[in-house]
RNA sequence: GCCGAAGUGGCGGAAUUGGUAGACGCGCUGGACUCAAAAUCCAGUGGGGCUCACACCUCGUGCCGGUUCGAGUCCGGCCUUCGGUACCA
């Protein structure tokens, strides 16, 4: 007999539904456990196996702490802005609007089907005017900080298809991926958030929380902190001083020229009349390379003089000022000092140029006439440099600094490579930046009581050279608030990580109009016990939340520190070894596999393929393992219909009682619980069902079992089945007789410890 | 380039974290059932060697080296692949 898993599945879900079995009721606290997943990315695609490879699992995961006794919540909703949707539309005309509601309710039913807890009552979508209000809530919050301001920054400029162009939409020649025209950095005033307002916290709080250790050391690098100092180099015949971040201030002494990123502003003050053509030809060829290019060690470094000189702080000698591409504006002051004696880039630039090399640590065991044949980066005697002559370059490093504070020519520093968050877009499908520009009255924030900016339908999406909504002029023609005089409303939207940044604290009340969540709902569930996600939002999406959260709980919304107590990354899912994606057209539709073999079957191989932390490249090799383990499972129970009925419940056998084929069978069943829950309980699922089919090649001979112990062995299979294969679990367990779910109530079966002991033990020697 | 990972049979992977490498599954081979096929069930299955056979020997966890009585696991150096690199999310 076939197990009719269409109909099964249908009927459990139904019945789930019925008896709102996965509603969580948040007055239960004291074994609350909020599971997360990632939410789902609308409007590119529908749900694709990578979703399923989050959800299923991690469901499973929920569905064995339900039944172990946890009060868990499991929410579900939709990112539903972003740059897709509105792409979709400029090619085919159908409104992100609508394209994106569309795909919400496609992935909703898939999302059905699938068989999950989810607390319907706790979906969200962030294009709703009542999810994104709170964003612009939140931006006017920390406007009102201070933590919110607006600066010039680069984007990347079509000069052809006259619009700004995210980063994936440049190839990686630096041209338009849709025309093929070569891209330039444009500058445009844009809003920024000011998380590194909370650097420092951000890396100690590292250590508080339980996330994967590579995912804290990429955010710590990313955050990248380093302790040096900061020294001003006069400008040469002029009042300006260039100031410099370095680690190395014991190599100061070293400096033999100074190099500004070729976009800084004083590069225009300073570049002397014959050098400017030549500046500004390189400039506008700057323009033309991406940061990678730009910091890249293994390309060949470019720059040129500007014709003005520097004068180094601590001996006062004269050297030529450059730019060069290498030097970022976005990182420290903008402006290096350059020790080819001891800096390996800055080595291989002077030897391109000419420029002279000083030798000014000693490596051990070299004197100071062996030549630099590589820039030694390494710590030594400081030499040629005056009084600091003969010291240890750690201790030098002091000195100098000390040297400098008492001349005012320098200070300690500490420098960070994380930058401020830039969350300006120019573009339709996101939540409207809540500011109005006055004439009068220049920058007016939008009042509270006039929240949501509502986003308006009608827009024209095709490239203008401006902001898409600049070309509705209901919604862009606003009176300021202050002063009643004509203004404008900002035409720019923000950045969809905003919208991520804080989602797990409305899933508690999605609904709620007067609060951006309950404090009281939120103290009871917040923070989210486990958050599992794509190992790709390490270092972006996980550090604005954290921010973010940060940020509600100085607004005394939140008591905790941070948002996700544990974190898990599930791998990702690849299809000829790329990452899906609508935009490479490789994405694996995963409803082809459910309709062929149900939900569980699907759950269950991709939990099985390998470990979940590592994903694979996607094959249907070996699903057909799976589903022959489930037939036989149905099969197996089919042969034991009603047989709670005949027999009473036993917990415990003694083993002496038994037969060798029941002795075999008592210690499988009890060996499997232990070791299904040991896997189950750290997401390593592919050996926790590894045990469960163990199992069932084992219960071949439980025709040789008394019907106590058969009973036993069944009752026992079918709950271990349920985190994993929820719909076979619910339907072999009534086969047996049983009328009640087995997600009413908690429902856990323990071993017995004095069955995992074997008869002979081998010992290696 | 930089930051973070991964590499084990024909394939996906397992190995209680330094102690019998290859659990479980796919595939393949042989057998049973069948007029036949499919499905199902049973047996075998890392390479090489030696055996009628049981057994036994030997090589083997990306590459090179090291530590150790003992290395898939630890250390150093490479190679390849993947994720991120601040406007895909």
């Amino acid at each position: 007999m076939m197990y009719p898993f269409s109909e099964v599945e249908e009927k459990w879900q139904k019945f789930w539904d019925d008896n709102q079995i996965y509603k969580t009721d948040f007055n239960k606290i004291d074994n609350k456990l909020y599971s997360l997943v990632m939410f789902i990315y609308p409007s590119g695609s529908k749900l694709h196996i990578g979703h399923w490879y989050n959800y299923g699992p991690n469901d499973s995961w929920a569905r064995y702490k339900k039944l172990i006794g946890y009060n868990v919540f499991e929410p579900i909703g939709y990112d539903a802005f972003g740059l897709p949707a509105e792409n979709y539309a400029i090619k085919t005309g159908v409104h992100p609007y609508d394209s994106t509601m569309q795909n919400i309710k496609d992935i909703r039913e898939q999302l059905k089907r699938m068989g999950c807890m989810y607390d319907w009552d706790a979906e969200l979508m962030t294009c709703d005017p009542e999810y994104y209000k709170w964003n612009q809530w939140l931006f006017l919050q920390l406007y009102k900080k201070g933590l919110a301001y607006r600066k010039n920054a680069p984007v990347n400029w079509c000069p052809n298809d006259q619009t700004v162009l995210a980063n994936e939409q440049v190839t990686a020649n630096g041209t338009c991926d849709r025309c093929g025209a070569v891209v330039v950095q444009k500058n445009l005033t844009q809003w920024f958030f000011k998380i590194t307002e909370y650097t420092e916290e951000l890396l100690q709080g590292l250590d508080t929380i339980n996330w994967p250790e590579k995912t804290k050391l990429m955010q710590r690098n990313w955050i990248g902190k380093s302790v040096g100092a900061e020294a001003d180099f006069k400008v040469f015949g002029s009042d300006e001083v260039i100031t410099v971040f370095t680690t190395r201030p014991d190599t100061l002494y070293g400096v033999t020229y100074v190099v500004l990123a070729p976009e800084h502003p004083l590069v225009d003050k300073l570049t002397s009349p014959e050098y400017k053509n030549d500046v500004n030809t390189y400039r506008e060829f700057v323009k033309t390379l991406s940061e990678l290019e730009r910091t890249s060690t293994i390309k060949e470094k470019t720059g040129i003089p500007i014709g003005a000189y520097a004068i180094n702080p601590v001996d006062s000698k004269k050297v030529p000022i450059w730019i060069a591409d290498y030097a970022l504006l976005t990182y420290g002051t903008g402006c290096v000092m350059a020790v080819p004696g001891h800096d390996e880039r800055d080595f291989e630039f002077a030897r391109k140029f000419a420029l002279p090399v000083k030798k000014v640590i000693l490596e051990p065991g070299t004197d100071a006439d062996t030549e630099l044949l590589k820039a030694y980066t390494g710590t030594g005697k400081m030499i040629s440099s005056d009084e600091f002559n003969g010291l240890d370059s750690e201790i030098g490093k002091q000195r100098i600094i000390e040297y400098l504070e008492k001349r005012n020519f320098g200070r300690r520093k500490i420098n960070y490579r994380l930058r401020d968050w830039l969350i300006s877009r120019q573009r339709y499908w996101g939540t409207p930046i809540p500011v109005i520009h006055c004439p009068e009255c220049g920058i007016v924030p939008v009042d509270e009581k006039d929240l949501p900016v509502n986003l308006p339908y009608e827009v024209e999406f095709n490239p203008s050279g401006k902001s898409p909504l600049t070309t509705n002029a209901d919604f862009m023609n606003v009176k300021c608030p202050k002063c009643g005089s004509d203004a404008k409303r900002d035409a720019d939207t923000m950045d969809t990580f905003v919208d991520s940044s804080w989602y797990y604290f409305r899933y508690l009340n999605p609904h709620i109009n007067d609060a951006i969540f309950d404090m009281k709902k939120a103290e009871d569930w917040v923070p989210v016990d486990m958050y599992v996600g794509g190992a790709e939002h390490a270092t972006m999406h996980l550090l604005y939340a954290r921010f973010i959260h940060k940020f509600l709980r100085d607004l005394g919304l939140t008591q905790s520190d941070e948002p996700f107590r544990n974190l898990l990354h599930q791998g990702t899912i690849t299809n000829k070894g790329a990452k899906m994606s609508k935009s490479k057209g490789n994405v694996v539709n995963p409803d082809e596999f459910t309709q062929k073999y149900g939900s569980d079957v699907f759950r269950m191989y991709l939990m099985f393929m390998g470990p979940y932390d590592l994903g694979g490249d996607w094959s249907d090799h070996g699903i057909s393992g799976v589903d022959r383990f489930v037939q036989r499972t149905y099969e197996l129970f089919n042969r034991f219909k009603n047989l709670s009925e005949k027999v009473k419940t036993k917990e415990k056998f003694e083993i002496e009682t038994l037969n060798q084929d029941e002795k075999s069978i008592y210690r499988k069943v009890n060996h499997t619980i232990k070791k299904f829950e040991a896997e189950i309980n750290n997401f390593r699922f592919n050996t926790a069902i590894a045990s469960l089919m163990e199992l069932i090649n084992e219960l071949k001979n439980i025709n040789n079992c008394s019907k106590e112990l058969q009973l036993f062995s069944l009752e026992r299979f079918a709950i271990l089945l349920a985190p994993v294969a929820p719909h076979l679990a619910e339907e072999c367990r009534e086969i047996l007789g049983n009328k009640e779910s087995i997600f009413m109530h908690p429902l856990w079966y323990s071993y017995d410890e004095a069955a995992l002991v074997a008869d002979t033990v081998n010992i290696a020697v």
